[in-house]
DNA sequence: AATCCACAGGAAGCCCGGGAAC
DNA sequence: GTTCCCGGGCTTCCTGTGGATT
């Protein structure tokens, strides 16, 4: 027979196995009713603020439920001033009621910054209206473009209706691939038989029409909305709103919804960044335990959300990016600001020649300095030094609780010996 | 006014990988 | 297996830029 104290410890060892890590989360109590509220994707009944444009599109969009054909549309705007969430509320209602009266209306949203060239919006376009007795989607490469669009025009007659295309994030397709698809999407209706089309193009740039073909740029921009950013109130207002159907009306401490209301503000008046910080501020309350969500709170999410935007970033660069964004902090741990594309092109080679990577032209890296620009990871500002040159002056935008060197080793460890090799250290190479 | 610098950035073309059609 | 097509990454070549200097 085994002594009592041992017995003890196998009784433990099976009262611990049959315990699961989750147990206590599960039965923690929640903060949250409907955490999915909160989420960019969740498609709000109500949009506040935003009735004068809801009702501006549908003016137009009723066409298609008389059979006509709508206007092509332009809505600009600052990222989370409500664009994909107005068109996609004023499409579902415009497809109800289309089911309900007998007309067919098919909107179909792209988004342009996941389907950025011509032939993968023609194919997806297609793919989208595949019906089951079509043999075999379009695929994702192989066919030249003009039979995509060819295949695209058969289906949309085969099934007939008013086609709403709508283009998300447009500026970043016409900047990528050029304005050939708007052309021949804004010149649908000519080869459509059965069926009819517009295109309703959301832009975060008001500009990117600069860049169209005259014609384009008339067929397309018929009629333009502007989508102005939120103020502090009206995302108070579309905070509270939310926080009613998906967090404890007790659960939300004093100044929490104003505070995350004046952050969200001063980022451009962003209501996903409003609701994003209410979110993960409430996420870290329950967390902690505490009963209520607090100023604190926010703060601490504030810093955590920043993060985690920039660290899949970083993380997922190929490797020559990474030696660039390397070769600027590096200049910039020693004590340089207003980098020069020349100083970072050196540091750069080095970086490369410690690592044994092939180092590519000043050319490419250029193109690579203005992509990590666009991603926010640098910023890159064109200057003249008069007889001195013309060149880029190169800071890092990394948030301070980012460490953006431990990401990189993280992701391929050979980034320790490039910011570990004293080589480098030294100032003004 | 002409010159100069240090690039910026457009255009053209090459190469490679992936996929479809024949 | 070969040919055609697309997309992405890259190089080479080139023109343009704009303010300080001569």
């Amino acid at each position: 027979m085994a002594p009592p104290d041992i017995d003890n410890n196998i009784r433990e060892e099976c009262n611990k196995m049959s315990e699961n890590i989750f147990d206590n989360i599960l039965t923690m109590k929640t903060l949250f009713i409907q955490k999915e509220a909160l989420r960019h994707n969740h498609q709000p009944k109500i949009l506040p603020h935003r009735e004068a444009e809801v009702k501006e599109i549908s003016l137009n969009l009723v066409e298609a439920l008389k059979g006509h054909i709508p206007s092509n549309m332009i809505l600009y705007g600052v990222t989370g001033a409500g664009k994909t969430a107005v068109t996609n509320y004023v499409c579902e209602e415009l497809q109800t009621k289309g089911e309900q009266i007998g007309r067919v209306v098919h909107p179909v949203l792209v988004n342009c910054r996941k389907i950025d060239t011509q032939y993968r919006v023609l194919s997806h376009l297609g793919n989208t209206l595949l019906e089951s007795h079509e043999k075999s989607d379009i695929p994702f490469t192989g066919w030249p473009t003009d039979r995509v669009f060819n295949e695209l025009v058969k289906r949309m007659d085969a099934r007939g209706g008013v086609y709403v295309i709508v283009l998300d994030e447009i500026d970043h397709l016409v900047k990528k691939a050029g304005d050939d698809l708007l052309y021949n999407l804004t010149n649908l209706n000519t080869e459509l038989k059965n069926a009819r089309a517009c295109v309703i193009g959301i832009s975060n740039d008001l500009k990117f029409t600069e860049f169209l073909d005259p014609r384009v740029k008339s067929r397309l921009g018929q009629q333009d909305i502007i989508f102005d950013p939120y103020n502090a109130e009206q995302l108070q207002d579309i905070l509270r709103q939310r926080a009613n159907v998906s967090i404890n009306k007790e659960a939300i401490g004093v100044g929490v919804i104003e505070l995350c209301a004046a952050l969200a503000a001063q980022e451009h008046g962003d209501a996903r960044c409003a609701l994003d910080l209410l979110r993960v501020s409430t996420e870290k309350a329950e967390q902690e335990g505490s009963k209520l969500v607090e100023q604190p709170h926010v703060r601490i999410a504030q810093a955590q959300i920043e993060s985690d935007q920039v660290t899949p970033v970083i993380s997922t660069l190929p490797t020559q990016q990474k030696l660039v964004l390397a070769s600027v902090l590096i200049n910039e741990s020693n004590g340089l600001k207003n980098i020069q594309t020349g100083e970072v092109y050196q540091v750069y080679k080095q970086a490369c020649g410690v690592v044994s990577q092939q180092f590519l032209t000043a050319r490419r890296i250029s193109g690579i300095i203005s992509n990590l620009d666009m991603l926010g990871l640098i910023t890159a500002k064109t200057v003249s030094r008069g007889r001195y040159g013309r060149s880029k002056e190169i800071n890092s935008s990394l948030p301070n609780n980012v460490d953006s060197r431990e990401i990189m080793a993280k992701a391929e460890p050979m980034f320790d010996e490039v910011f570990g090799s004293k080589y480098l250290h030294q100032s003004r190479l």
